[in-house]
DNA sequence: TGGGCGATTGTCT
DNA sequence: GACAATCGCCCAA
């Protein structure tokens, strides 16, 4: 079932809920369903690892909006992340999906994701996720209640453990934000890696 | 108006 | 284990 009023806490009591949760996507192609099994919360201007840390922009206006849309973003020139957005209207909230199983639709996430060895790593990993659901920057905002892209809460919650967030750069990557959600042993977790700063001009010295 | 950097991934060693 | 690829956003001026 999808439940707006759920969805409506904060992105960190949230998180435990999309665990197990299914989030379905209708193309030409056909349907592709995925289990989550991987979720991290940002929330609210405090969160140093948010895109809303700095405030309101153009970019990040649908994570201020209505729970239970879809906020996407592109990062690193090439990826596309998909967020569940969280919290009431005017808190800057959201779930970015990490990881997942794909319970249906297998084979056309394979032909998108030609690289993927085994199906565990079709949607190992925010990017991965996207491109094997066919999620693209064109699904932002939409409402997962009525559009192409479609979620449902799992009815029983998964047990679950939490970590520091993944890749997330300064305080916000810190112990002091363990706001990454997983299934424990479940093969389909991203493996943990902590923000590498970046290198650049690596040639000096 | 220009420059630096990011909630990453695939490939090579 | 290490690095390149690649582009839009955001801050500073």
């Amino acid at each position: 079932m999808f439940d707006r009023e759920a969805l409506s806490l904060p992105a960190v009591e949230v998180a435990p809920l999309l665990l197990g949760s299914l989030l379905s996507v209708d193309s030409p192609e056909g349907r592709v369903v995925l289990r989550i099994s991987e979720v991290e919360a940002y929330h609210g201007a405090q969160d140093p690892g948010s895109h809303a840390f700095r405030g309101r922009t153009a970019r990040n206006a649908v994570m201020f909006g209505e729970a239970g849309h879809l906020y996407t973003y592109f990062t690193y020139g090439m990826h596309t992340c998909a967020n569940v957005v969280c919290a009431t209207e005017g808190t800057a909230s959201g779930c970015l999906l990490r990881a997942g199983e794909i319970v249906e639709g297998v084979e056309v996430a394979r032909s998108r994701r030609a690289s993927s060895r085994v199906d565990a790593d079709l949607a190992r990993g925010p990017g991965r996720l996207c491109v094997a659901l066919g999620i693209t920057l064109a699904d932002g905002g939409a409402d997962l209640a009525s559009s192409r892209v479609r979620l449902e809460l799992a009815r029983q919650p998964s047990p679950y453990e939490t970590s520091a967030r993944t890749g997330v750069s300064g305080a916000g990557g810190t112990d002091d934000f363990p706001w990454r959600f997983l299934i424990p042993g479940d093969p389909t977790v991203s493996p943990y890696k902590r923000h590498v700063p970046k290198r650049r001009n690596t040639s000096l010295g």
